[in-house]
DNA sequence: AAGTGGTCTAGACCACCGG
DNA sequence: CGGTGGTCTAGACCACTTC
Protein backbone atom coordinates (compact mmCIF):
# COMPACT_ATOMS: atom_id res chain seq x y z
CA UNK A 1 0.00 0.00 0.00
CA UNK A 2 1.29 3.22 0.89
CA UNK A 3 5.27 2.76 0.91
CA UNK A 4 5.14 5.94 2.09
CA UNK A 5 8.21 5.09 4.84
CA UNK A 6 8.31 2.76 8.22
CA UNK A 7 7.95 -0.09 5.48
CA UNK A 8 11.16 -1.71 7.05
CA UNK A 9 13.99 1.27 8.36
CA UNK A 10 11.93 3.43 10.51
CA UNK A 11 13.93 6.69 9.88
CA UNK A 12 14.11 8.17 13.38
CA UNK A 13 12.02 11.73 13.63
CA UNK A 14 15.20 13.79 13.81
CA UNK A 15 17.19 12.60 11.03
CA UNK A 16 13.55 13.25 8.78
CA UNK A 17 14.02 16.59 10.65
CA UNK A 18 17.39 17.57 9.69
CA UNK A 19 16.49 16.47 5.97
CA UNK A 20 13.68 19.14 5.80
CA UNK A 21 14.94 21.55 7.82
CA UNK A 22 18.18 21.29 5.45
CA UNK A 23 15.89 21.70 2.26
CA UNK A 24 14.30 24.51 3.70
CA UNK A 25 17.74 25.83 4.72
CA UNK A 26 18.77 25.42 1.39
CA UNK A 27 15.60 27.14 -0.10
CA UNK A 28 13.85 29.24 1.98
CA UNK A 29 16.49 30.94 3.91
CA UNK A 30 19.42 32.96 3.05
CA UNK A 31 22.97 33.72 5.75
CA UNK A 32 22.15 35.29 8.48
CA UNK A 33 18.19 34.80 8.71
CA UNK A 34 16.80 33.42 12.05
CA UNK A 35 14.65 30.93 12.56
CA UNK A 36 11.63 30.52 14.23
CA UNK A 37 12.44 29.72 18.23
CA UNK A 38 13.06 25.94 19.35
CA UNK A 39 9.76 25.78 20.90
CA UNK A 40 7.74 27.63 18.16
CA UNK A 41 9.59 25.36 15.29
CA UNK A 42 8.92 22.11 17.66
CA UNK A 43 5.53 22.89 17.67
CA UNK A 44 5.14 23.15 13.86
CA UNK A 45 6.48 20.46 13.24
CA UNK A 46 5.05 18.24 16.16
CA UNK A 47 7.93 16.92 18.09
CA UNK A 48 9.54 17.71 21.45
CA UNK A 49 11.89 20.26 21.83
CA UNK A 50 14.56 17.56 22.69
CA UNK A 51 14.03 16.03 19.37
CA UNK A 52 13.97 19.08 17.21
CA UNK A 53 16.78 20.15 18.94
CA UNK A 54 18.61 16.84 18.37
CA UNK A 55 18.36 17.86 14.08
CA UNK A 56 19.57 21.49 15.29
CA UNK A 57 22.54 19.82 16.93
CA UNK A 58 23.70 18.19 13.77
CA UNK A 59 23.06 21.23 11.52
CA UNK A 60 25.23 22.82 13.93
CA UNK A 61 27.77 20.95 13.48
CA UNK A 62 28.01 20.35 9.97
CA UNK A 63 28.23 24.17 9.97
CA UNK A 64 24.73 24.93 8.93
CA UNK A 65 23.34 26.81 11.83
CA UNK A 66 24.61 28.82 14.31
CA UNK A 67 22.64 28.62 17.81
CA UNK A 68 23.47 31.49 20.33
CA UNK A 69 22.22 31.52 24.01
CA UNK A 70 19.88 34.31 24.71
CA UNK A 71 20.09 35.65 20.99
CA UNK A 72 18.33 32.93 18.53
CA UNK A 73 19.15 30.57 16.08
CA UNK A 74 20.79 31.86 12.69
CA UNK A 75 21.72 30.28 9.36
CA UNK A 76 25.55 29.89 8.95
CA UNK A 77 27.95 31.21 6.13
CA UNK A 78 29.47 28.54 4.70
CA UNK A 79 32.79 27.50 6.08
CA UNK A 80 35.54 29.38 5.90
CA UNK A 81 39.03 27.47 4.35
CA UNK A 82 41.80 28.70 7.17
CA UNK A 83 45.24 27.63 5.15
CA UNK A 84 47.27 25.26 7.55
CA UNK A 85 50.34 24.78 6.41
CA UNK A 86 50.72 27.19 3.08
CA UNK A 87 54.68 27.42 3.16
CA UNK A 88 55.68 23.83 4.40
CA UNK A 89 58.96 25.09 5.59
CA UNK A 90 58.08 27.61 7.83
CA UNK A 91 58.41 28.50 11.86
CA UNK A 92 55.47 29.49 13.87
CA UNK A 93 55.83 32.92 13.98
CA UNK A 94 57.94 33.21 10.50
CA UNK A 95 56.77 36.43 7.89
CA UNK A 96 52.95 35.73 6.93
CA UNK A 97 52.26 34.18 9.48
CA UNK A 98 48.41 35.20 10.75
CA UNK A 99 48.99 34.03 14.06
CA UNK A 100 48.44 36.56 17.07
CA UNK A 101 50.47 36.10 19.87
CA UNK A 102 49.46 36.70 23.44
CA UNK A 103 51.31 35.47 26.10
CA UNK A 104 54.54 33.42 27.36
CA UNK A 105 54.98 31.63 30.19
CA UNK A 106 57.40 29.00 31.75
CA UNK A 107 55.63 25.77 32.38
CA UNK A 108 56.22 21.93 33.10
CA UNK A 109 53.84 20.82 30.62
CA UNK A 110 51.47 17.87 30.80
CA UNK A 111 53.16 14.20 30.58
CA UNK A 112 52.35 13.75 26.44
CA UNK A 113 53.58 17.24 25.70
CA UNK A 114 56.91 16.78 27.16
CA UNK A 115 57.04 13.01 25.85
CA UNK A 116 56.81 14.74 22.30
CA UNK A 117 59.30 16.97 22.94
CA UNK A 118 61.80 14.52 24.50
CA UNK A 119 62.34 16.87 27.35
CA UNK A 120 62.66 15.85 30.49
CA UNK A 121 59.32 15.03 32.80
CA UNK A 122 59.79 18.52 34.97
CA UNK A 123 61.35 20.48 32.76
CA UNK A 124 59.64 23.80 32.03
CA UNK A 125 59.25 24.92 28.52
CA UNK A 126 58.38 28.09 26.78
CA UNK A 127 54.73 28.08 26.73
CA UNK A 128 53.75 30.72 23.86
CA UNK A 129 49.14 31.09 23.64
CA UNK A 130 48.78 32.48 19.92
CA UNK A 131 45.31 33.29 18.49
CA UNK A 132 44.35 33.21 15.03
CA UNK A 133 41.42 35.35 13.86
CA UNK A 134 39.69 35.62 10.37
CA UNK A 135 37.58 38.65 9.05
CA UNK A 136 37.36 39.49 12.30
CA UNK A 137 35.92 36.30 14.20
CA UNK A 138 38.47 34.09 16.34
CA UNK A 139 39.14 30.76 14.61
CA UNK A 140 41.31 28.98 16.63
CA UNK A 141 43.56 28.71 19.91
CA UNK A 142 46.87 27.28 20.39
CA UNK A 143 49.72 26.33 22.81
CA UNK A 144 53.10 26.51 21.39
CA UNK A 145 55.47 24.59 23.51
CA UNK A 146 59.23 25.89 22.96
CA UNK A 147 61.94 23.91 25.00
CA UNK A 148 64.48 26.20 26.08
CA UNK A 149 67.30 24.14 23.75
CA UNK A 150 65.40 25.26 21.11
CA UNK A 151 65.64 29.29 22.31
CA UNK A 152 68.74 29.66 24.12
CA UNK A 153 70.20 32.65 23.64
CA UNK A 154 66.67 33.91 25.72
CA UNK A 155 68.82 34.66 28.79
CA UNK A 156 67.50 38.51 29.55
CA UNK A 157 63.87 38.00 29.09
CA UNK A 158 63.25 41.73 30.84
CA UNK A 159 59.36 41.71 29.59
CA UNK A 160 58.03 44.97 28.74
CA UNK A 161 54.99 42.68 27.96
CA UNK A 162 53.12 39.26 27.52
CA UNK A 163 52.54 39.54 23.99
CA UNK A 164 56.28 41.10 23.34
CA UNK A 165 57.68 38.24 25.58
CA UNK A 166 56.05 35.92 22.76
CA UNK A 167 57.05 37.19 19.87
CA UNK A 168 60.93 37.61 21.45
CA UNK A 169 60.62 33.91 21.87
CA UNK A 170 59.16 33.07 18.57
CA UNK A 171 61.62 35.77 17.06
CA UNK A 172 64.70 33.44 18.14
CA UNK A 173 63.24 30.41 16.99
CA UNK A 174 63.59 31.86 13.57
CA UNK A 175 67.31 31.39 13.66
CA UNK A 176 66.99 27.48 13.94
CA UNK A 177 66.88 25.50 10.28
CA UNK A 178 63.50 23.96 10.14
CA UNK A 179 64.21 20.18 8.70
CA UNK A 180 60.46 19.32 8.46
CA UNK A 181 57.41 19.16 10.43
CA UNK A 182 54.69 16.32 11.54
CA UNK A 183 50.73 17.32 11.98
CA UNK A 184 47.93 15.51 13.10
CA UNK A 185 43.93 16.40 13.04
CA UNK A 186 41.70 15.23 15.25
CA UNK A 187 38.17 15.62 16.67
CA UNK A 188 37.74 17.43 20.05
CA UNK A 189 35.72 19.27 21.99
CA UNK A 190 36.87 22.69 22.97
CA UNK A 191 38.24 23.16 27.09
CA UNK A 192 36.75 25.55 29.09
CA UNK A 193 39.48 28.20 28.25
CA UNK A 194 39.88 27.40 24.99
CA UNK A 195 36.08 27.72 24.29
CA UNK A 196 35.99 31.31 25.66
CA UNK A 197 38.76 31.66 23.03
CA UNK A 198 36.64 30.84 20.24
CA UNK A 199 33.47 32.43 21.73
CA UNK A 200 31.76 29.12 21.93
CA UNK A 201 30.45 26.95 25.02
CA UNK A 202 32.84 24.69 26.84
CA UNK A 203 32.41 21.27 24.86
CA UNK A 204 32.04 22.93 21.66
CA UNK A 205 33.72 20.70 18.74
CA UNK A 206 37.08 21.37 17.46
CA UNK A 207 39.26 20.01 15.36
CA UNK A 208 42.66 19.74 17.01
CA UNK A 209 45.92 20.59 14.49
CA UNK A 210 49.17 18.75 16.76
CA UNK A 211 52.06 20.02 15.24
CA UNK A 212 55.64 19.03 15.77
CA UNK A 213 59.01 20.59 14.32
CA UNK A 214 62.08 19.31 13.76
CA UNK A 215 65.51 20.62 13.87
CA UNK A 216 68.85 19.04 13.91
CA UNK A 217 67.32 16.34 13.86
CA UNK A 218 65.42 17.02 17.29
CA UNK A 219 61.62 17.73 18.15
CA UNK A 220 61.98 21.71 18.16
CA UNK A 221 58.63 22.71 19.24
CA UNK A 222 55.27 21.59 19.64
CA UNK A 223 52.26 23.45 18.51
CA UNK A 224 48.53 22.32 19.45
CA UNK A 225 45.56 24.51 18.17
CA UNK A 226 41.98 24.19 18.54
CA UNK A 227 40.09 25.19 15.09
CA UNK A 228 36.32 25.87 15.76
CA UNK A 229 34.73 22.82 13.63
CA UNK A 230 31.79 24.57 13.05
CA UNK A 231 33.08 27.47 11.18
CA UNK A 232 36.38 26.13 9.41
CA UNK A 233 37.59 24.13 6.79
CA UNK A 234 40.93 23.45 7.28
CA UNK A 235 43.16 23.34 3.65
CA UNK A 236 46.19 22.08 2.59
CA UNK A 237 48.18 23.16 -0.76
CA UNK A 238 50.23 20.23 -1.50
CA UNK A 239 52.66 20.90 -4.38
CA UNK A 240 54.32 18.01 -5.52
CA UNK A 241 57.57 18.89 -5.61
CA UNK A 242 57.36 21.42 -7.53
CA UNK A 243 57.08 25.23 -6.96
CA UNK A 244 53.77 26.31 -7.91
CA UNK A 245 53.79 30.02 -5.78
CA UNK A 246 52.55 31.68 -8.69
CA UNK A 247 49.92 33.77 -6.81
CA UNK A 248 48.14 36.55 -8.44
CA UNK A 249 47.08 38.46 -5.60
CA UNK A 250 50.66 38.96 -4.36
CA UNK A 251 51.02 41.56 -2.00
CA UNK A 252 54.07 43.58 -2.21
CA UNK A 253 55.59 44.24 0.97
CA UNK B 1 31.00 46.06 47.53
CA UNK B 2 31.49 41.97 47.07
CA UNK B 3 30.76 42.28 43.95
CA UNK B 4 34.12 40.68 42.82
CA UNK B 5 32.76 37.54 41.82
CA UNK B 6 29.95 35.35 41.28
CA UNK B 7 31.15 32.61 44.04
CA UNK B 8 29.02 30.10 42.37
CA UNK B 9 29.48 29.18 38.71
CA UNK B 10 27.59 26.44 38.35
CA UNK B 11 29.40 24.00 36.52
CA UNK B 12 27.00 22.04 34.11
CA UNK B 13 26.29 18.47 35.81
CA UNK B 14 27.37 16.57 32.68
CA UNK B 15 30.54 18.50 32.29
CA UNK B 16 31.47 17.64 36.04
CA UNK B 17 29.84 14.14 34.96
CA UNK B 18 32.50 14.21 32.04
CA UNK B 19 35.78 14.98 34.27
CA UNK B 20 34.97 12.21 36.23
CA UNK B 21 33.90 9.48 33.99
CA UNK B 22 37.65 10.53 32.08
CA UNK B 23 39.88 10.84 35.34
CA UNK B 24 38.23 7.17 35.86
CA UNK B 25 38.77 6.14 32.73
CA UNK B 26 42.47 7.13 32.71
CA UNK B 27 43.14 5.32 36.05
CA UNK B 28 40.36 2.72 36.80
CA UNK B 29 39.97 1.00 33.52
CA UNK B 30 41.70 -0.74 30.77
CA UNK B 31 41.31 -0.63 26.70
CA UNK B 32 38.12 -2.81 25.70
CA UNK B 33 36.88 -3.33 29.21
CA UNK B 34 33.19 -2.58 29.47
CA UNK B 35 31.62 -0.23 31.63
CA UNK B 36 28.15 -0.48 33.87
CA UNK B 37 25.25 -0.04 31.43
CA UNK B 38 23.80 4.00 31.57
CA UNK B 39 20.87 3.11 33.42
CA UNK B 40 23.09 1.51 36.83
CA UNK B 41 25.90 4.42 35.80
CA UNK B 42 23.19 7.66 36.32
CA UNK B 43 21.69 6.20 39.23
CA UNK B 44 25.29 5.60 40.78
CA UNK B 45 26.07 9.33 39.99
CA UNK B 46 22.30 10.40 41.34
CA UNK B 47 21.72 11.95 37.50
CA UNK B 48 18.96 11.17 34.65
CA UNK B 49 19.56 9.32 32.09
CA UNK B 50 19.61 11.71 29.75
CA UNK B 51 22.55 13.60 31.49
CA UNK B 52 24.60 11.19 31.86
CA UNK B 53 24.10 10.12 28.11
CA UNK B 54 25.17 14.04 27.87
CA UNK B 55 28.83 13.16 28.66
CA UNK B 56 29.00 9.98 27.26
CA UNK B 57 28.28 11.49 24.07
CA UNK B 58 31.39 14.21 24.59
CA UNK B 59 33.29 11.74 25.90
CA UNK B 60 32.77 9.49 22.54
CA UNK B 61 33.00 12.51 20.39
CA UNK B 62 36.47 12.57 21.98
CA UNK B 63 37.65 8.98 20.95
CA UNK B 64 37.59 7.92 24.76
CA UNK B 65 34.32 5.39 24.72
CA UNK B 66 32.96 3.39 22.02
CA UNK B 67 29.41 2.89 22.36
CA UNK B 68 27.28 -0.05 20.46
CA UNK B 69 23.46 -0.73 20.58
CA UNK B 70 22.67 -3.72 22.05
CA UNK B 71 25.70 -4.86 23.43
CA UNK B 72 27.64 -1.22 25.51
CA UNK B 73 29.78 1.32 26.20
CA UNK B 74 32.99 -0.21 26.05
CA UNK B 75 36.75 1.43 26.66
CA UNK B 76 38.03 2.71 23.53
CA UNK B 77 41.47 2.03 22.36
CA UNK B 78 43.50 5.70 21.51
CA UNK B 79 42.80 6.88 18.15
CA UNK B 80 45.32 5.13 15.26
CA UNK B 81 46.90 7.84 13.06
CA UNK B 82 46.28 7.46 9.36
CA UNK B 83 48.37 8.88 6.99
CA UNK B 84 46.80 11.60 4.71
CA UNK B 85 49.51 12.49 1.47
CA UNK B 86 51.87 10.15 2.97
CA UNK B 87 53.08 10.20 -1.14
CA UNK B 88 52.88 13.78 -1.79
CA UNK B 89 52.36 13.18 -5.77
CA UNK B 90 50.69 10.00 -6.08
CA UNK B 91 47.18 9.39 -7.86
CA UNK B 92 44.73 7.62 -6.13
CA UNK B 93 45.51 3.56 -6.81
CA UNK B 94 49.42 4.28 -7.17
CA UNK B 95 51.62 1.67 -5.71
CA UNK B 96 51.15 1.86 -1.78
CA UNK B 97 47.77 2.85 -2.06
CA UNK B 98 46.16 1.50 0.91
CA UNK B 99 42.44 2.05 -0.50
CA UNK B 100 40.53 -0.88 -1.80
CA UNK B 101 38.25 -0.16 -5.05
CA UNK B 102 35.11 -1.33 -4.55
CA UNK B 103 32.33 -0.14 -7.44
CA UNK B 104 32.89 2.08 -10.42
CA UNK B 105 29.63 3.50 -12.01
CA UNK B 106 29.54 6.41 -14.94
CA UNK B 107 27.31 9.03 -12.99
CA UNK B 108 26.26 12.96 -12.75
CA UNK B 109 27.59 14.25 -9.79
CA UNK B 110 26.00 16.65 -8.09
CA UNK B 111 26.57 20.33 -9.08
CA UNK B 112 29.30 21.31 -6.60
CA UNK B 113 31.38 18.47 -7.84
CA UNK B 114 30.53 19.34 -11.45
CA UNK B 115 32.03 22.85 -10.55
CA UNK B 116 35.30 21.79 -8.95
CA UNK B 117 35.91 19.51 -12.09
CA UNK B 118 35.28 22.42 -14.55
CA UNK B 119 32.82 19.73 -15.95
CA UNK B 120 29.24 20.31 -17.58
CA UNK B 121 26.67 20.39 -15.55
CA UNK B 122 24.83 16.90 -17.23
CA UNK B 123 28.54 15.52 -18.10
CA UNK B 124 28.83 11.80 -16.23
CA UNK B 125 32.08 11.11 -14.96
CA UNK B 126 33.42 8.00 -13.83
CA UNK B 127 32.46 7.53 -10.06
CA UNK B 128 34.49 4.98 -7.95
CA UNK B 129 33.74 3.85 -4.40
CA UNK B 130 36.35 2.99 -2.37
CA UNK B 131 37.46 1.83 0.87
CA UNK B 132 39.65 1.50 3.90
CA UNK B 133 40.51 -0.25 6.39
CA UNK B 134 43.16 -0.42 9.08
CA UNK B 135 43.95 -3.61 11.27
CA UNK B 136 40.51 -5.07 9.60
CA UNK B 137 38.68 -2.15 10.79
CA UNK B 138 36.88 -0.08 8.47
CA UNK B 139 37.99 3.70 8.55
CA UNK B 140 36.99 5.30 5.47
CA UNK B 141 34.33 5.31 2.47
CA UNK B 142 35.71 7.59 -0.53
CA UNK B 143 33.80 8.33 -3.48
CA UNK B 144 36.13 9.58 -6.21
CA UNK B 145 35.20 11.40 -9.33
CA UNK B 146 37.21 11.17 -12.34
CA UNK B 147 36.18 13.41 -15.46
CA UNK B 148 36.14 11.19 -18.82
CA UNK B 149 39.00 13.33 -20.31
CA UNK B 150 41.50 12.36 -17.67
CA UNK B 151 41.08 8.67 -18.95
CA UNK B 152 40.44 8.83 -22.41
CA UNK B 153 42.00 5.38 -23.15
CA UNK B 154 39.20 3.84 -21.15
CA UNK B 155 36.78 3.15 -24.64
CA UNK B 156 35.70 -0.60 -23.72
CA UNK B 157 35.23 -0.95 -20.84
CA UNK B 158 33.99 -4.61 -20.84
CA UNK B 159 34.02 -5.14 -17.07
CA UNK B 160 34.38 -8.03 -15.47
CA UNK B 161 33.09 -7.20 -12.14
CA UNK B 162 32.58 -3.77 -10.46
CA UNK B 163 35.92 -3.69 -8.64
CA UNK B 164 37.96 -4.69 -11.90
CA UNK B 165 35.96 -2.02 -13.28
CA UNK B 166 37.04 0.28 -10.54
CA UNK B 167 40.92 -0.46 -10.72
CA UNK B 168 40.84 0.01 -14.63
CA UNK B 169 40.05 3.43 -13.99
CA UNK B 170 42.54 3.74 -11.51
CA UNK B 171 45.45 1.98 -13.64
CA UNK B 172 44.64 4.66 -16.64
CA UNK B 173 44.83 7.43 -14.14
CA UNK B 174 48.70 7.02 -13.21
CA UNK B 175 49.44 7.81 -16.96
CA UNK B 176 49.02 11.56 -16.24
CA UNK B 177 51.45 13.59 -14.90
CA UNK B 178 50.09 14.55 -11.37
CA UNK B 179 51.09 18.30 -10.97
CA UNK B 180 49.63 19.13 -7.41
CA UNK B 181 46.48 18.28 -5.18
CA UNK B 182 44.50 20.59 -2.23
CA UNK B 183 42.91 19.01 0.57
CA UNK B 184 40.39 20.06 2.71
CA UNK B 185 39.73 18.53 6.04
CA UNK B 186 36.25 19.54 7.50
CA UNK B 187 33.78 18.26 10.37
CA UNK B 188 30.94 16.72 8.99
CA UNK B 189 28.00 13.38 9.70
CA UNK B 190 27.54 10.54 8.33
CA UNK B 191 24.86 10.01 5.42
CA UNK B 192 23.15 6.98 5.58
CA UNK B 193 25.30 4.82 2.94
CA UNK B 194 28.74 6.14 4.55
CA UNK B 195 27.65 5.11 8.20
CA UNK B 196 26.78 1.67 7.01
CA UNK B 197 30.05 1.02 5.44
CA UNK B 198 32.08 2.61 8.37
CA UNK B 199 29.70 0.26 10.82
CA UNK B 200 28.28 3.30 12.83
CA UNK B 201 25.19 4.86 12.58
CA UNK B 202 23.71 7.54 10.12
CA UNK B 203 25.28 11.29 11.53
CA UNK B 204 27.76 9.51 13.34
CA UNK B 205 30.61 12.65 13.62
CA UNK B 206 33.06 11.72 10.56
CA UNK B 207 36.06 14.01 9.11
CA UNK B 208 35.53 14.79 5.38
CA UNK B 209 38.37 15.14 3.10
CA UNK B 210 38.35 16.62 0.09
CA UNK B 211 40.89 16.29 -2.37
CA UNK B 212 41.30 17.77 -5.89
CA UNK B 213 43.82 16.06 -8.20
CA UNK B 214 45.62 18.42 -10.87
CA UNK B 215 47.09 17.34 -14.31
CA UNK B 216 47.60 19.60 -17.66
CA UNK B 217 46.81 22.24 -15.35
CA UNK B 218 43.02 21.33 -15.15
CA UNK B 219 41.33 19.70 -12.41
CA UNK B 220 41.89 15.59 -13.10
CA UNK B 221 40.03 14.14 -10.61
CA UNK B 222 38.13 14.79 -6.72
CA UNK B 223 38.25 12.60 -3.69
CA UNK B 224 35.34 12.82 -0.76
CA UNK B 225 36.61 11.06 1.91
CA UNK B 226 34.64 10.42 5.16
CA UNK B 227 36.96 9.29 7.94
CA UNK B 228 35.66 7.72 11.08
CA UNK B 229 36.07 10.93 13.64
CA UNK B 230 35.88 8.95 16.57
CA UNK B 231 39.01 6.49 16.02
CA UNK B 232 40.86 8.10 13.56
CA UNK B 233 43.79 10.97 13.57
CA UNK B 234 44.55 11.91 10.63
CA UNK B 235 48.39 12.39 9.93
CA UNK B 236 50.58 14.63 6.77
CA UNK B 237 54.22 13.93 6.51
CA UNK B 238 56.38 15.93 5.06
CA UNK B 239 58.94 14.39 2.96
CA UNK B 240 58.44 10.86 4.25
CA UNK B 241 59.77 11.20 7.91
CA UNK B 242 58.45 8.28 9.56
CA UNK B 243 55.82 9.15 11.74
CA UNK B 244 56.05 8.97 15.72
CA UNK B 245 52.75 7.92 17.51
CA UNK B 246 52.09 10.30 20.03
CA UNK B 247 49.41 9.06 22.55
CA UNK B 248 47.23 11.98 23.55
CA UNK B 249 45.99 9.69 26.97
CA UNK B 250 48.08 8.02 29.92
CA UNK B 251 47.39 5.03 31.10
CA UNK B 252 47.37 3.17 34.53
CA UNK B 253 46.71 -0.10 34.82
C1' DA C 1 11.11 41.94 31.97
C1' DA C 2 10.72 39.17 28.14
C1' DG C 3 12.56 35.94 25.14
C1' DT C 4 16.19 32.99 23.69
C1' DG C 5 18.91 28.70 23.84
C1' DG C 6 21.14 25.42 27.56
C1' DT C 7 20.39 22.04 31.11
C1' DC C 8 17.83 18.54 33.52
C1' DT C 9 14.23 15.26 34.87
C1' DA C 10 11.50 10.82 35.02
C1' DG C 11 9.49 8.42 32.69
C1' DA C 12 8.33 5.46 27.95
C1' DC C 13 9.02 2.65 23.93
C1' DC C 14 11.99 0.87 20.19
C1' DA C 15 15.96 -1.53 17.60
C1' DC C 16 19.52 -4.40 18.23
C1' DC C 17 22.59 -8.10 20.17
C1' DG C 18 23.66 -11.98 22.71
C1' DG C 19 22.78 -16.35 24.89
C1' DC D 1 14.35 -13.99 25.79
C1' DG D 2 16.59 -10.23 28.67
C1' DG D 3 19.75 -6.52 28.49
C1' DT D 4 21.88 -2.88 25.93
C1' DG D 5 22.01 1.66 23.84
C1' DG D 6 18.91 4.84 20.71
C1' DT D 7 14.86 7.66 20.40
C1' DC D 8 11.15 10.44 22.23
C1' DT D 9 8.09 12.98 25.36
C1' DA D 10 6.26 16.92 28.28
C1' DG D 11 7.29 19.20 31.27
C1' DA D 12 10.72 22.42 34.50
C1' DC D 13 14.24 25.67 35.64
C1' DC D 14 18.54 28.27 34.53
C1' DA D 15 21.89 31.51 32.03
C1' DC D 16 22.21 34.77 28.87
C1' DT D 17 21.02 38.70 25.72
C1' DT D 18 18.28 42.37 24.49
C1' DC D 19 15.11 45.93 25.13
Amino acid sequence: MGTTQLESVPEPKYWHLKTVLTEALDSEFSVGEILPNERDLAARFGVARATLRQALEQLELEGRLQRRRGVGTTVAPPRMGVALGTDQSAWPGAPGDTWNPVDCTPEVPRAAVATALETGPDETVHTVRRSRTVHGQPVAAELLYIPRVSVPDLSGIDAPSAAARARAVLRELQHLELERKESAVELGSARADDAKELDRLPGAPVLVVTTRFYARRRPAALSVATYRADTCRLTFVDSGGVQIHHDPHRRAS
